[in-house]
RNA sequence: GGGGACGUAGUUCAGUUGGUUAGAACGCUGCCCUGUCACGGCAGAGGCCGCGGGUUCGAGUCCCGUCGUCCCCGCCA
């Protein structure tokens, strides 16, 4: 193939095929740089030697198929490419075969600046020659293969599961399937096998994993299409620990596949600790950690400065920043997004000339060098009196709002600035274990507590107390529910929630406890999931597992910004395929036939 | 649902305070060229300035609306 002739291959005959890259037509001579899935060879018509190919070569085109037979022959020394891998070599055409014309592209997939992506998407086939889009999902393809093969290697059996199946009530939205022959009846395409691979569980199949593509009808991000694949797994009698050493098992698999080594074990952190380090639960380990500096400041310096005494005040350190513009310093604010009253305090450096003690003692603290840019997040003394607090947690809503906000200043900030600080760097890789979520969180619309994962997550057995005590106060926010654990564990790599999963309750008693904590009457959580309850009946082992989004994986691995540079055919912001041009209405027969009447849209 | 950025030739972009015929590079077409590899030289074609409305003697430029793409918040058990 194009990218595999090399200096031995000298005076061999050789038949390759694939798309014309580049011509360089000198007259008499012109080189025809001839690519494929494997690289690019340059291949020679000369008029002297050949007059008739020469001849047919001077109608070739960008992007026009061909296949060429020749002699692989070895390049004077002063004429070879060492910009490519088979630039000792060229092959000289006895004959040219035009195979297929092309029309010319609106772009070539050899052009050096990027098209808008509004016009790759729409050609995307051609978008995908191009080398780093074939690079793509080549990595995609090694990625999963090593999962594969590691967890077939680990007894893990790959098994199907159904893409048109039940609605499920709670979480995402579901993309419905409307049934023709259950005319008003609708599948849903799965937001992820959970119930099914449970269910494998209780049927005996013990280790279970699947490469499976999941839909959720929720708004698009950078890192979330609506279909997306997942490395689904679930296996019984695990301790949390078994399942983080299959995951990181396979993860060091895949890695390895891409061409990366990687740190085993992954650290751990408690949900608690990386709110109140990073303000995030899925904390990026490659930029410092936040650190309190309310101490830093005497009462006095804090009613001045409007700041809520009794609230953290957040010092967030970027690093290599260097002196900013009054200009860059004013377009912090708009970066800001201020939950529960939290303030910016952008200008550390007016700080500093009016409290130039407490700003000492906060560069002390932070460990800042004089190059690094100090931010502080805090509360707003104007805010009011708190809210109600549950007492039984460790970081209250207040705190979790200040926390929480400067969390996305922090990313920001680090965004902004990566070409000064340099911490993102391709190659290094910062794992993490997230531990002991919440089991529940307070929805303060619907005034109840919700399950923070899914209410198939088995409770801490060290809070089974907490959950006893709190099962008829499903709306009382100050309930003992706040505290109760969850055998919940995500894995994050580099700020990006990789894979979240679980350790699953496997005895009805419990569940049905759980149930009751989340408001549910038995009558409700049996219309809802009332064959999975039956199922969990009949001798269920203890089970747990994971599922982890091979899009972002591969991402991340690619070093890409979006998920659309690793998945062949994604979706817009809008969840619009601009290549086929989907969705679109259909024929009124084929509503019809489904019973379904389409409303007109409002103008 | 909310906020922000962008939309000018096939592509990437420039376009000054609102002022004559909207430019460049790459690509494309033709001619020339025997060692190029981002080939080079000469000539040429190519524009609904996203769309609609408004202000103005005059709009790519200002205003309003709309469509599209991207990013973020909400949402994503």
């Amino acid at each position: 193939m194009c990218g595999e002739l090399r200096a031995s291959d000298a005076g061999k005959k050789a038949i390759l095929m694939g798309w014309v890259n580049r011509r360089r037509d000198l007259g008499s001579i012109i080189f025809i740089h001839l690519r494929d899935r494997t690289g690019i060879t340059q291949i020679v018509f000369n008029r002297e030697v050949n007059p008739e190919m020469h001849a047919k070569a001077e109608t070739l085109r960008n992007e026009y198929v061909i296949a060429a037979i020749g002699r692989v022959k070895l390049r004077d020394a002063d004429t070879v490419n060492p910009s490519i891998p088979t630039g000792e070599v060229e092959l000289v055409v006895d004959e040219l075969r035009i195979l297929n014309e092309s029309k010319l592209p609106p772009f070539l997939p050899s052009d050096t600046a990027l098209t808008n992506e509004e016009t790759r998407l729409k050609y995307r086939y051609i978008d995908l020659r191009r080398d780093a889009m074939q690079f793509n999902i080549e990595t995609r393809h090694k990625v999963a293969k090593a999962i594969r093969d590691y967890l077939s290697a680990q007894g893990f059996f790959e098994i199907e599961t159904p893409f048109m199946t039940r609605s499920t009530p709670e979480g995402a939205r579901d993309y419905l399937v409307p049934s023709r022959v259950q005319p008003g009846a609708f599948y849903a395409l799965p937001q992820s096998p959970q119930m099914f691979k449970q269910i494998l569980m209780i049927s005996g199949f013990d280790k279970y994993f699947q490469i499976v593509r999941c839909f959720r009808d929720e708004d698009l991000r950078a890192d979330r299409q609506p279909e997306f694949t997942q490395i689904d797994l679930e296996m019984t009698y695990p301790q949390p620990e078994s399942v983080w050493e299959v995951v990181e098992g396979f993860l060091d698999a895949a890695f390895k596949a891409a061409g990366y080594e990687i740190q085993r074990p992954f650290p751990r952190m408690d949900y608690d600790e990386a709110i109140r380090l990073y303000g995030i639960d899925k904390p990026d380990l490659r930029l410092p950690a936040f650190s309190d500096v309310r101490d830093c400041f005497p009462a006095e310096n804090l009613q001045e400065l409007a700041i809520n005494p009794n609230l953290p005040v957040i010092a967030i350190r970027t690093p290599k920043v260097g002196e900013l513009s009054r200009k860059e310093r004013d377009d912090i604010k708009p970066m800001f997004h201020s939950k529960g009253g939290a303030r910016v305090y952008e200008d550390f450096k007016r700080i500093g000339n009016k409290f130039p003690e407490a700003a000492a003692a906060i560069a002390k603290k932070t460990g800042a060098q004089p190059d690094d840019l100090i931010v502080l997040v805090a509360g707003s003394a104007q805010a009011g009196p708190q809210t109600a607090m549950p007492a039984h947690r460790k970081v209250t809503p207040a705190e979790l709002a200040i926390y929480a906000s400067a969390g996305l200043l922090r990313l920001a900030l680090a965004q902004k600035y990566a070409e000064r600080h340099k911490l993102f760097q391709r190659g290094d890789f910062r794992f993490l274990w997230v531990t002991n979520f919440p089991m529940f969180e307070w929805d303060e619309s619907e005034r109840q507590w919700m399950a923070a994962h899914h209410p198939f997550t088995s409770p801490h057995e060290e809070d089974m107390g907490l959950l006893e005590q709190g099962v008829e106060s499903v709306n009382d926010p100050q309930s003992t529910l706040s505290a109760v654990r969850a055998l919940a564990y995500d894995v994050v790599l580099n700020g990006t929630e990789l894979g979240s999963g679980s350790i699953r309750i496997h005895r009805q008693d419990i569940q049905s406890k759980i149930f009751r904590a989340l408001g549910m009457t038995e009558a409700e959580a049996k219309s809802r999931f009332g064959f999975f309850l039956e199922a969990l009946e009949y001798g269920t082992p203890p089970h747990g597992g994971i599922a982890l989004g091979l899009d972002r994986i591969v991402m991340i691995l690619a070093g890409a910004e979006s998920l659309r540079e690793v998945i062949p055919f994604p979706k817009t912001a809008r969840a619009v395929d601009l290549m086929v041009d989907a969705p679109t209405p259909v024929s009124e027969t084929q509503l019809r036939e489904l019973g379904i009447q389409v409303k007109p849209v409002k103008q």
